[in-house]
DNA sequence: AACATATGTAACAGTTAGTGTTACTATTAC
DNA sequence: GTAATAGTAACACTAACTGTTACATATGTT
């Protein structure tokens, strides 16, 4: 469904924004990421529109959570990451002359809604604290061996 | 999670398969689906190593279901023509030297593990008769009009 | 006012997956 | 032997993603 990382940068720049909990570069986030800034500044720019973010223009400028972690949900982020269509009709018009050709499209695309809801409803199910919370309780557990 | 028309196409040709109940050859099903023989043959490999389908060789060759319609669930036809990854963790591994980046990863593996079962517990609710029978009830009240 | 730092964004290159096409080989029915 | 068919390689084209450089614009500091 998601073919691309930008939703899993995206989770990943909202629990970094939510754990050092204040405003943070492009290039700091680039950091953490292991890419180039542009690509998290492109990335930032969806999560403005989509009102997760705040970003501030100027030296000492940086991005920052619009609300408090506990209040945005992955299918936020997915929604203002990944563009609209994940589940493919052909461009092509299935013959109108065929019995299944000509009745499929709507069939396949009751098909798909389902698998979008689906999707959707465990995306809503966890936040952004939630992914914090997972991330520290790992970093708990991997100290204990040292 | 689905990039492609694969899965839509692969359904087509089973729903097809199903209703037509005969062997069908890849120009026939080209037809319905109006696209190029070729590719319907790509799309009837994927379906024949998972032995959803038969195929014969020479004249009077073609595909058939390998059983009834009833007993092929969509989840097992997603599976045989999409490719695993369909969530995207980065290929650029996160920073080791940042709390968040260093643990992140198995946390968005959870998160994309829980959202494919999702997906896959939807299209296994789904059979090709199903399928067939939609078709065959948008066909008839399309011709209610008539 | 000058400067350093930062976002926003355009432009370009490279990669990958999907799609469509032609061409050819191997197989099979008649 | 011939026609019809699957299987598959090779190629071109497109679209999306990723990464990079470059530059205009904005803003805090001195």
């Amino acid at each position: 469904m998601i073919a691309s990382s930008k939703f899993g940068v995206a989770v990943h720049i909202l629990a970094l924004l939510a754990m050092e909990n204040r405003s943070l570069s492009s290039t700091f986030i680039a950091r953490s990421v292991n890419t180039n800034p542009v690509v998290i500044r492109r990335i930032l720019g969806g999560l403005a529109q989509a009102r997760l973010v705040t970003t501030q223009l100027g030296s000492e400028g940086g991005a920052k959570l619009a609300r408090a972690c506990e209040e945005i949900s992955l299918l936020e982020v997915y929604q203002a990451v990944e563009q609209s269509e994940h589940f493919g009709l052909t461009t092509n018009q299935p013959s109108p002359y065929c019995p299944c050709g000509s009745n499929i499209r709507p069939v396949l695309a009751g098909v798909f809604d389902r698998v979008e809801k689906a999707v959707e409803t465990t995306l809503d199910e966890v936040s952004i604290a939630q992914v914090v919370k997972d991330i520290e309780l790992r970093r708990a557990t991997a100290n204990l061996g040292q």
